[in-house]
DNA sequence: TTTGGAAATGAATATTTATTCACTTAACTT
DNA sequence: AAGTTAAGTGAATAAATATTCATTTCCAAA
C-alpha cells in the first residue's frame, strides 16, 4: 500500500504560511492553499479535518517553531546580560527572517479558527522567558516591573521594527540593530 | 422625500469594528453587521457601495479618529518631554480604551480588502510626530536615531501593552503606566 | 392632506468557497 | 507479478455569504 507523505503535512502549513501573509486569512481559500502546495484539494483533507484543523495546527507549528530558533545559543552558564541580549537579538533576527509569522500569528489569534485551548497551550510556551526575567529581577540587573508588562514591551517593539521594515523594504543594518537593542537595554535595565 | 440620515454611515462602521473585534475580519458577514447596527442588509449598500468599501472607509475613519486622539493637550509652547509625555499618555489611553482599534487595523492592513492608496494615506498622518521627534533630537533631548525605528518601537511597544492586559482582563493601574513610561522614556531620552 | 421620491426592507438570487466521493495511482506484501 | 490498501485527484455538490431588487415606509414640499 501508498503509505503517507509525512513531509506534506507540513507543505500544506507553509503554503497557507504564504497565502495568509499575501492576501490576508480573509482571503485564504482551500483551493488556493491546494494550488500553492501543487496538490489537489482533495488531499488536504487527508492531512486535516478541516480548515479550522488546518488553521490551528498552523498555530501551534510556528509558535513552537518561533521558540525554539529563541532558545538557540542560550546558555545558562553565562551571565544574565549575555543571554537577554543573545535572546534579544534571536527574537529579532526570526521577526525580520519571517516577516509572514508575526503577521499570521496575529490575524489567527482574533479569528473566529483559532480554539481558546490553543492560545493557552502557546502561552505556556513562554514560561522560560518568564523565568529568566525574573531572574534578572533577583540580581537586581532590570527594573522590577511586572512580567506581562515586560514581555509585552519587548515583543511589541521587536515584531513592530521587524514588520515596518519590511513593509517599507528597508534592511535592518546591523548599526540599526546595535541601537535599537541599546535602547530596549536602557529601558528594562535597572 | 425621506432624508439619509447621516449618522447611519459611522453606526454602520462601528457595528462594524465590534464585530471584526468579537469574531475577526475572516468572520465577518454582511448579515452580522446588519443585525449588529438594527438595520436591513440592504441598507448597508445605501451607505456603501460593497463590503471592501466599507471596510475601506472604515479604516480611514479609525486612522484619523485616533490622530484626533492623540493630538489633545499637545500644546507647542511646552518643552519637548512634557508633549513627548503627554503623547506617550495619550496613546496609551486610546489604546486601552480601544481595545478594539489595535486589532482591527491591524487585521485590515494585512487583508486583500485594503487599497494601497488608502494605506498611504493613513501614513501621511503620522507627519507631525515625525516632526516632533526630530525636533528632540535637535535640542539633543533623544537619541540620534532612524524615525521609523523610534516610531516602531513606540507604536509597536504601547499597543502590545494594551493588547495583553485587556486580553488577559487585566487594569493597567496608573503605578503600571508610569513604569510602562519611564522605560520609554530610558529607551529614547539621549 | 396629498403626493413624489428617496430610504429602508429582507426574501430571493448570484456568487463564492468548503467539502465530499467515485475513481485512479502508487507502493508495499506475499 | 498479482493483489491489496491507502494516498491522491478534481469535478460535483453542499454550504455559506454577498448582493440585488420589488415592495413598503417615511418624510417634506406643494
Amino acid at each position: 500500500m501508498k503509505s503517507k507523505d509525512e513531509q506534506k503535512e507540513s507543505t500544506i502549513i507553509r503554503a497557507t504560511l504564504q497565502l495568509i501573509f499575501r492576501e490576508g486569512l480573509a482571503g485564504l481559500k482551500m483551493s488556493n492553499i491546494a494550488k500553492q502546495a501543487s496538490m489537489a484539494v482533495g488531499t488536504l483533507y487527508i492531512y486535516f479535518k478541516n480548515k479550522e484543523d488546518l488553521l490551528n495546527h498552523l498555530f501551534l507549528y510556528f509558535k513552537r517553531e518561533s521558540m525554539t530558533q529563541l532558545a538557540q545559543k542560550i546558555d545558562f552558564a553565562q551571565p544574565f546580560k549575555v543571554n537577554f541580549k543573545q535572546l534579544w537579538h534571536n527574537y529579532l533576527a526570526y521577526a525580520v527572517d519571517n516577516p509572514e509569522q508575526a503577521t499570521l500569528l496575529e490575524q489567527l489569534h482574533y479569528s473566529p479558527y483559532l480554539r481558546p485551548e490553543v492560545v493557552a497551550e502557546t502561552d505556556k510556551l513562554l514560561q522560560p522567558i518568564r523565568d529568566m526575567l525574573d531572574e534578572g529581577k533577583r540580581q537586581m540587573l532590570i527594573k522590577n516591573t511586572d512580567n506581562e508588562l515586560l514581555l509585552a514591551f519587548l515583543s511589541g517593539s521587536i515584531n513592530q521594527i521587524a514588520r515596518r521594515f519590511h513593509e517599507n523594504d528597508r534592511k535592518l543594518s546591523p548599526e540599526l540593530r546595535e541601537q535599537a537593542f541599546d535602547m530596549t537595554w536602557d529601558a528594562v535595565r535597572a
